[in-house]
RNA sequence: CGGGGCGUAGCGCAGCUUGGCUAGCGCACCUGCCUUGGGAGCAGGGGGUCGGAGGUUCGAAUCCUCUCGCCCCGACCA
C-alpha cells in the first residue's frame, strides 16, 4: 500500500483545507484579493482582517524566511518585541497625541493607558536607551517579524490594507550619520535582493518621510493597477518617485508675448470657462489661489493645466487650508474667478513654470482678465515646484518624457536621525566620553503585500502563477485516477523522490474528474504540475506542466523526478 | 469622516416597485447509480425566516423608522 502517502507524511489536496471557489466573492474587486478567495489562501473575517489559510500561511512563510536570510546577511539580529504598549512610550516621542484615530488604544484593568503598536520604533528605542551605553556597542540593527494594528480608515483590496497585519521592521542605531548612511544603503540592498527572489518587478522610488520624521525615504513599489500610490519614472536617466514627492517639469510653452491688455470676460471664471471663451490654452494661464496658513494668507500661483500639489505646498508654509469665499473678497477686494497676482501685498509662492512666458491670469476686477502678465515685470513670487506631477511631464534630471505608473508600495526606508532617540534618551558614550544620540534608521517590509503584489503581477484567466521561491509548494502531482495502481505506484515513488531532493510536493488525491482537479491547479497556481494519466502511463511517461505557459513535457517515468526538479529550477 | 452601492442557503443571484399560498434558481454539499484528459449525467435529499430591532397591517423579505455590517470612490494613511 501507499505508506508515506495513505500515512499522512505528505501534503494531500483531500485533507488539507483548500477551499477553492468557482465562483467570485462579490466583495473583491483587485485581481489578487479575488484569487486569493477563490484559490483557497484567505477567508475574510471582518472589515481588514483576514485568515491565512493553510496555502496562504505556507507563501507568508516562504517570504518570511526570505526576509529573514537576507536580513541576517547584513547582520540584523531577530528579536520580538510586544504588540500591547504603555502610553508613555508613545508620549514621550508625541505620537501619542500625533497620531489620531489610527491608533487603537485601550485602558488596562488598572485604568493604566495602553495601544496596540502600529510599528515599533518607540519600543525599539526604549530598548536601546536602557542597553546600550557606549559607542562600543554599536552598530546595532534589530528586526522582527511582527503583528502591527491600524485603524485604517479604510481597509481594503484584500490583504493589501487591513487592520492588522505582519510586517518585517528593523532598526538601525548608530553613532553617526555616516553609519546611519551605511545602514541604510546595506538595507536598500537587501530589499533588492528580497523582491528580486520574490519574483517581483518593482522600483526604489523616493517618498516622504510622513510621520516618520526624518530627512530622507525611499519605498520599494511593485507596479501593478491595484496600487495606491502613484510613481514617476524616467526611462532615460533612471529618475523614480513617488508623486507625493515627484518633481518634474511642465511642458514648455511658446511665448507669445502678448501686450499687456485688460479683456472683458463676463461671468468666466474657471480657467476652463476664460480659455474656452478666449480661445487659449489652459498653460498660458495663471491660476491663483488664495490659502490661509497659519502666518496668514498666502497667495499661490500655478500654470493653468497644472493641479495643486498640497504636500508640497505644506512642506513650505505649513498647514493650510483655501479660503473661503468670503475671505478672498475680504482680503483680496475681488471675488474667486477673477483673481490675478499683481498688485497684492502678502506672500506669493508660484510654481517655477511660471518664471518665464507672457500669461492671462486675473485682473482682480469683476468679469476681466488681464492678457499679457509677465512675471518679475507684474508681478513678484517666490519660486517652487508646486504642481503634481502628470503624463506629459518632462524629468527634472533629463527632460525625457517621464511615466506614471500605479504601484504598490511593499517595503520602505527611512532615516530617521535623531528623531526618538532624543525623546527616548536613547545616548550612547563616544570615544571622548560625551554624550550623544544614536542615529537611526527604521525599514519595513510587508509580507501579505509582497504575496498579493506577486499576484498581481502573475496571473492570467485560470488563476494565480506564483514566483517559484514563494510558491506553497514546488509541484503538484495530479493523479487522474486515483483508483489505477499503476498510477498510484508511480505516485509513491515520484513523491518519495521529490521529497528526498527537498522538493515540497501538494498531491490532488481526491476523487474527482479530471477538469476539475485542472482546473483547481491552474487557480491555486503552484509552478510545476506532473499530470498521471493512463493515456501517458501506458508509454511508461508522464507530464510535467509549466503552469505559467502550460508548455507541456512528456518525461519517461524513470527520468521523471531529474527532469521535474530541472524544470522547476529553470521556471522563475 | 463625506458620497454611492449592497445585505435573501457555503458562493453567485431572483423575488421587493404594486404586501397575500409552503421563499425560489444555479453552483456547492449528502446518498445511490453512472461516468473519468479541462469544473459530467440521472434520481433522491439536507440546509435559509430574508443582517438586527421597532413600527404600520388581518397579514411584511416586500412599506416606514432606527441600527449593525460589508464593498466601492474620495479624504486620510507608520
Amino acid at each position: 500500500m501507499l505508506y508515506f502517502i495513505s500515512g499522512g507524511y505528505c501534503m494531500r489536496f483531500s485533507r488539507m483545507l483548500i477551499p477553492t471557489m468557482r465562483e467570485v466573492p462579490s466583495e473583491a474587486e483587485a485581481v489578487s484579493h479575488k484569487l486569493m478567495l477563490r484559490a483557497g489562501y484567505v477567508r475574510q473575517l471582518a472589515a481588514g482582517l483576514y485568515i491565512f489559510l493553510p496555502l496562504g500561511w505556507r507563501v507568508l512563510n516562504k517570504i518570511n524566511r526570505i526576509l529573514k536570510e537576507e536580513m541576517e546577511s547584513i547582520g540584523a539580529q531577530e528579536i520580538s518585541m510586544p504588540i500591547l504598549h504603555p502610553a508613555e512610550v508613545w508620549q514621550k516621542t508625541g505620537r501619542w497625541y500625533e497620531i489620531k484615530d489610527e491608533m487603537f488604544r485601550l485602558k488596562d484593568r488598572t485604568e493604566r493607558d495602553m495601544c496596540l503598536g502600529m510599528t515599533h520604533e518607540e519600543i525599539m528605542t526604549w530598548l536601546a536607551s536602557k542597553e546600550i551605553r557606549s559607542y562600543r556597542h554599536l552598530p546595532q540593527i534589530w528586526y522582527q517579524i511582527q503583528t502591527k494594528l491600524r485603524d485604517e480608515a479604510r481597509p481594503k483590496s484584500g490583504v493589501l490594507r487591513t487592520r492588522e497585519f505582519i510586517m518585517k521592521d528593523s532598526y538601525s542605531f548608530d553613532i553617526d550619520e555616516e553609519g546611519l548612511e551605511k545602514n541604510y544603503k546595506l538595507h536598500a540592498d537587501a530589499y533588492h535582493r528580497i523582491f528580486k527572489r520574490c519574483g517581483l518587478r518593482f522600483y526604489q522610488v523616493e517618498s516622504d518621510p510622513g510621520m516618520m520624521g526624518g530627512a530622507t525615504a525611499h519605498e520599494f513599489m511593485a507596479p501593478s493597477p491595484a496600487g495606491e500610490d502613484e510613481i514617476v519614472l524616467c526611462d532615460k536617466c533612471g529618475y523614480t518617485a513617488n508623486v507625493e514627492v515627484a518633481h518634474s517639469v511642465s511642458p514648455a510653452i511658446e511665448d507669445l508675448a502678448w501686450e499687456y491688455e485688460e479683456v472683458h470676460t463676463p461671468q468666466k471664471r474657471t480657467v476652463k470657462e476664460v480659455s474656452d471663451f478666449l480661445n487659449i490654452e489652459p498653460a498660458y494661464f495663471i491660476k491663483s489661489l488664495l490659502v490661509m496658513a497659519s502666518e496668514g494668507p498666502v497667495l499661490v500661483l500655478i500654470r493653468g493645466d497644472q493641479e495643486l500639489h498640497e504636500k508640497k505646498l505644506t512642506r513650505i508654509v505649513g498647514p493650510f487650508r483655501t479660503a473661503l469665499k468670503d475671505e478672498v473678497l475680504s482680503i483680496l477686494g475681488v471675488e474667486a474667478g477673477f483673481i490675478g497676482p499683481m498688485g497684492h501685498k502678502m506672500r506669493i509662492l508660484a510654481d517655477s513654470s511660471l518664471k518665464e512666458g507672457t500669461y492671462v491670469t486675473g485682473a482682480n476686477k469683476v468679469d476681466f482678465h488681464i492678457k499679457g502678465a509677465k512675471p518679475d515685470t507684474h508681478f513678484k513670487a517666490e519660486w517652487h515646484d508646486l504642481h503634481i506631477s502628470k503624463a506629459g511631464d518632462h524629468c527634472p534630471e533629463c527632460n525625457t518624457l517621464i511615466k506614471i505608473e500605479k504601484a504598490i508600495e511593499i517595503g520602505n526606508i527611512f532615516k530617521l536621525g535623531t528623531k526618538y532617540s532624543m525623546p527616548l534618551k536613547a545616548v550612547f558614550l563616544d570615544k571622548e566620553g560625551q554624550e550623544r544620540p544614536m542615529i537611526m534608521g527604521s525599514y519595513g517590509i510587508g509580507p501579505a503585500r509582497i504575496a498579493a503584489a506577486a499576484i498581481e503581477q502573475n496571473n492570467d484567466k485560470d488563476g494565480i502563477i506564483w514566483p517559484r521561491n514563494i510558491a506553497p509548494f514546488d509541484v503538484e502531482i495530479i493523479p487522474l485516477s486515483i483508483n489505477d495502481n499503476k498510477t498510484m505506484e508511480v505516485l509513491e515513488m515520484l513523491y518519495k523522490g521529490l521529497t528526498d531532493s527537498g522538493i515540497a510536493v501538494l498531491i490532488d488525491d481526491r476523487d474527482e474528474r479530471p477538469g476539475v482537479k485542472f482546473k483547481d491547479a491552474d487557480l491555486v497556481g503552484i509552478p510545476i504540475q506532473i499530470i498521471l494519466g493512463e493515456k501517458s502511463l501506458k508509454d511508461d511517461q508522464v507530464e510535467i506542466k509549466r503552469r505559467r505557459t502550460k508548455e507541456i513535457r512528456k518525461v519517461f517515468i524513470e527520468n521523471a523526478v531529474k527532469e521535474a526538479i530541472a524544470f522547476s529550477q529553470e521556471t522563475e
